[in-house]
RNA sequence: GGACGAGUGGCGGAAUGGCAGACGCGACAGACUUAGGAUCUGUUCCGAGAGGGUGCGGGUUCGACUCCCGCCUCGUCCA
């Protein structure tokens, strides 16, 4: 009889020859077609691997088994993402050196890794942490200041007083720190900038170039956040304010009467003024005076700007600055106290939708409408952002809802210019179906016409143009952190900025002893004086360093570049090579990293491209999101979480609470530490071994989607590995052909599991693997060897360590992994007859036996023979019949 | 509020517009066993049956899990 399989020698086993004859190292250069298999590499946390990690590697890896099975010359590379926040914390709460720290969760992350014998070439590992490698990062950044893309600003950032530290915004969450939820408020600071903006159209366009899932496209569409609108002029005039007015808006009723429709730009008609704030009254006792400012606003809508009853400006306008510098307003405490609140916020928490509305109003000036004159209340509210736009809106109440919200709660009248909503009870926002009215010569076009004209008209008057607009903000490039890569850059006394000569690189991070935040904003390399002060070598002039470092991103911007040279210290990566190998054919990661870096690196790949030092304009040709795994997760009958370790599962099919034996509800919920749900993937290789784990994690279902833990679905994937090895084991293989049902059963899972591995559907290729064993196991029957040694080759991509531990024991040496990839034959797959289905009214009345290659019309004739449709059809006349070949036959009475 | 994705047995999940529920888990029955939480064999969408079934309501079609329209629920991202 055959031995067991012992996963646990089998596996250490391969690994180590593996490890041993390099057996998947990339050859540079080569006759055979190049696949570029990556994964986001992982950021070495101390928790180690959890289980989502090995579901994309797993991925990648059976794919470059079956490439390299295909014929094709595999990179297939790892490394680490080993500069972070993490570790730095570690450093400032023990003391240990972030660098032993990273070190130590690096050893753990390879051993885990290798346990579960990826095929990677681990001569190319790279870690962003090594001067080595961040040599090059930094000389990129050199390249970026050189090109103008980098430069230094003094710009409101989030500054967390409890980490002592600047976060990006993606590191806030809810005007809390992602990281230990500590407060988060705006505080003006000298950051590094990284010109992104000048990037936008093409980050935008090239993503028509790439195969990408569809939703991740569309989230860096919106992230980058193109819109095609307009700049509007409005002047601003000083304004005599009765105090004693009436406090009536309602003055006039109809919206229509305010703003009349033919009334001509610039006119000023007596009451052509907007009443919009409570302040005017119908006395005249407002009075106006001679425009001497201006305020630019941007829109998306300026159709409606016969609609604008008022302005928002943000509080940090400069304008808003010089007026109350100039004297004014006439309430400056109360805007400089608004101001000051506003600070205080995140942007999240102020462009919130649910929020409630604030705003105060400019007192002592107005705004003008280009386009009707009409005299307009200015605003400062923080719903109105300095960083987007001019920072300045006109606000139609009408027709956006932020600013309908706002003119409710400040009783600011309302002008409806698109036909077609209720604006009494929300503003009307469609762009598709409205026609302009109460809008002069726009009145009747649509929305779009309206928008075309109007541009028309502000350009013709000087008063406005098109404008185009991205969402997407320059980016934050420093961080006031000790573990990250130093700026290569040295502020001279005299003002000068200079950059360490490229061939001084790496410009290493000075040795600290304490790493804690200065509390300052100073970053902790303030505290290595000797470090920080400078003089140059040949002129003797003084300066000092940089002490900002880069944030993480920066490192994996080009890490996939840093794979195809890892070792080149002339070049961030050979030319020849880069061309040899770019782009990446496959990347696979999780979809948190959607938006920022994939955008990042998109940005640094098309700088490298117009640098002339990459030959590809986009870096990943293809890309695929993994989906989350969630753990099993228990809730009591409130409703209530219950952490794993609480949970009685004697009877796993009722869950009870251990302390009071309540009842308890399974369903899945993201991996978490509090509710102890975690899987460990060291504890599922000791019990069922890696290629258990890895066909589980397969087989789960698809990849993109988010799939529940169990573990006992996973002991069904165990027995099938199982029974694959007692069937190649347990029965006698001999040299002996294969029936037909043998060898259309054989065909059919060649062709199967190839097509569902191209396609990246690893859980049906699996169910057909699992067909196959059904088929050919059993009992101790011989088994042909052409069987099984196709099956094991099929099988070796998933299971490796078995598949490579089977081939060998079918007599053959060398390892699987350079064998041919099997072809099917489609002959094979043929059967002479088959079941066709016979449906009357819409169901199935019966099934015929009928020859595969029946022409319709013989289909048609053996269907209505059969008894059982004669009975079904109970002599009612077909109308119609439809033939499908193969499939069935559809009767219409 | 918007964009995208997803709703199929007790559970994970399959199905180029063509026989819904492949494959697996669990459950049930049997075999082998001192034993079974190992292994093997069989049954398992609901319903006694006629029939009914892919979140709900419409539509297109000879035919809809699949396409279209409108809802509901969940998830992710954005506001």
């Amino acid at each position: 009889m055959n031995e067991e399989y012992n996963h646990v020698t089998v596996e250490k086993k391969w690994q180590a020859r593996w490890e041993k004859d390099k057996t998947f190292a990339a050859a540079d250069f080569s006759p055979k077609p190049k696949y570029y298999a990556l994964d986001m590499f992982p950021y070495p946390s101390g928790a180690g691997l959890h289980v989502g990690h090995p579901e994309g590697y797993t991925a990648t890896d059976i794919i470059c088994r079956y490439k390299r099975a295909k014929g094709f010359n595999v990179l297939h590379p790892m490394g680490f993402d080993a500069f972070g926040l993490p570790a730095e914390q570690y450093a400032v709460e023990t003391g240990t050196h972030p660098r032993i720290t990273t070190e130590r969760n690096i050893a753990n992350f390879t051993r885990q890794i290798k346990a579960l014998g990826f095929s990677y070439d681990w001569d190319r590992e790279v870690r962003t942490c090594d001067p080595e490698y961040y040599k090059w990062t930094q000389w990129i950044f050199e390249k970026l200041y050189e090109k103008g893309l980098a430069y230094v600003a003094e710009v409101p950032v989030n500054w967390c007083p409890a980490l002592g530290t600047v976060l990006a915004n993606e590191e806030v969450i809810d005007g809390r720190s992602e990281r230990g939820n500590h407060p988060v408020v705006r505080r003006p600071m000298r950051q590094w900038m990284l010109r992104i903006t000048a990037y936008a159209e093409r980050l935008l366009k090239d993503l028509d170039t790439v195969d990408w899932p569809e939703g991740i496209k569309e989230m860096q569409r919106n992230w980058i956040g193109k819109s095609t609108g307009a700049e509007v002029v409005f002047a601003v005039r000083a304004h005599r304010e009765d105090r004693h007015g009436d406090e009536s808006p309602s003055r006039r009723t109809d919206p229509g009467g305010q703003v009349p429709g033919s009334q001509l730009p610039g006119s000023q008609l007596p009451g052509s003024q907007v009443p919009g704030s409570r302040s005017p009254d119908s006395s005249g006792a407002a009075a106006s005076e001679a425009p001497a400012d201006e305020v630019v606003v941007y829109t998306t809508r300026c159709d409606t700007l016969f609609g604008a009853t008022y302005m928002v400006m943000s509080p940090e306008h400069e304008l808003v600055k010089k007026w109350l510098d100039e004297g004014r307003l006439s309430n400056p405490d109360e805007v400089r106290a608004y101001q000051e609140a506003a600070a205080r916020k995140s942007d999240f928490e102020r462009t919130e939708m649910a929020k409630e509305k604030t705003g105060v109003k400019l007192g002592g000036i107005l705004g003008v409408n280009p386009v009707n004159g009409a005299e307009i209340p200015i605003y400062i509210s923080d719903y109105v952002l300095a960083t987007y736009g001019t920072g300045a809106i006109m606000a139609v109440p009408a027709h956006d809802t932020r600013d309908w919200e706002f003119a409710r709660k400040f009783g600011i009248p309302m002008v409806e210019v698109v036909g077609g909503g209720d604006i009494e009870k929300a503003a009307f926002t469609d762009c598709a179906t409205g026609t302009m009215v109460n809008s002069g010569f726009l009145t009747g076009l649509s929305v779009e016409e309206a928008k075309k004209m109007m541009i028309a008209w502000l350009e013709e008057k000087g008063c406005g143009r098109a404008k185009v607009q991205y969402k997407l903000r320059d980016w934050l490039f420093s961080r006031q952190r000790y573990w990250g890569e130093p700026f290569p850059v040295i502020h001279m006394d005299d003002g000068t900025t200079q950059l360490v000569p490229s061939e001084d690189l790496p410009l290493e991070l000075p040795e600290l002893t304490d790493y804690k935040p200065t509390g300052t904003g100073d970053p902790p390399l303030a505290k290595a004086t000797s470090w920080t002060r400078y003089t140059d070598p040949k002129t003797g002039k003084t300066g000092w360093r940089e002490t900002n470092t880069m944030p993480q991103w920066a490192g994996s911007c080009w890490y996939y570049l840093r794979y195809i040279d890892p070792h080149n210290a002339q070049a961030f990566c050979d030319r020849k090579k880069e061309a040899y190998w770019m782009p990446v054919d496959l990347y696979v990661g999780g979809a948190e990293h959607a938006v920022l870096h994939l955008l990042y690196a998109r940005f640094w790949h098309k700088v490298l491209f117009d640098l002339g030092l990459v030959s590809t304009s986009e870096p990943f040709q293809k890309l695929v999101n993994q989906g989350m795994i969630l753990g099993m997760s228990y809730k009591d009958p409130r409703g209530v979480l219950v952490p794993t370790s609480e949970v009685d599962l004697t009877d796993p099919q009722h869950p009870k609470r251990i302390s009071d034996g309540a009842a308890l509800v399974e369903f899945p919920a993201k991996m978490s530490k509090s509710l102890r749900n975690v899987v460990n993937p060291d504890d599922v290789i000791r019990d069922y071994g890696a290629d258990a784990l890895r066909l589980y994690e397969m087989f789960m279902g698809a990849l993109q989607d988010v799939k529940p833990w169990n573990t006992r679905n996973l002991e069904g994937v165990a027995r099938f590995l199982r029974r694959s090895w007692n069937m190649v084991t347990g029965q006698s293989v001999v040299d002996a052909p294969l029936s037909p049902e043998q060898n259309r059963l054989l065909n059919a899972t060649v062709k199967k599991v190839s097509q569902d591995i191209e396609a990246l559907s690893f859980n049906t290729a699996i169910s057909q693997l699992m067909i196959f064993v059904n088929g050919f196991a059993g009992d101790g029957k011989p088994l042909p060897r052409v069987a099984a040694e196709t099956f094991v080759q099929l099988l070796a991509p998933f299971a490796p360590h078995m598949g490579e531990e089977l081939w060998e024991r079918l007599g053959h040496e060398g390892g699987i992994s350079d064998v041919p990839w099997p072809a099917w034959d489609e002959k094979a797959l043929e059967l002479d007859e088959v079941e066709i289905a016979v449906q009357i009214r819409g169901k199935v009345r019966a099934r015929v036996m009928m020859p595969a290659a029946a022409t319709p019309a013989e289909m048609e004739t053996l269907a209505l023979a059969d008894p059982k449709t004669q009975a079904a059809l109970a002599g009612a006349a077909p109308r119609k019949v439809i033939c499908v070949p193969k499939r069935l036959v559809n009767i219409v009475v």
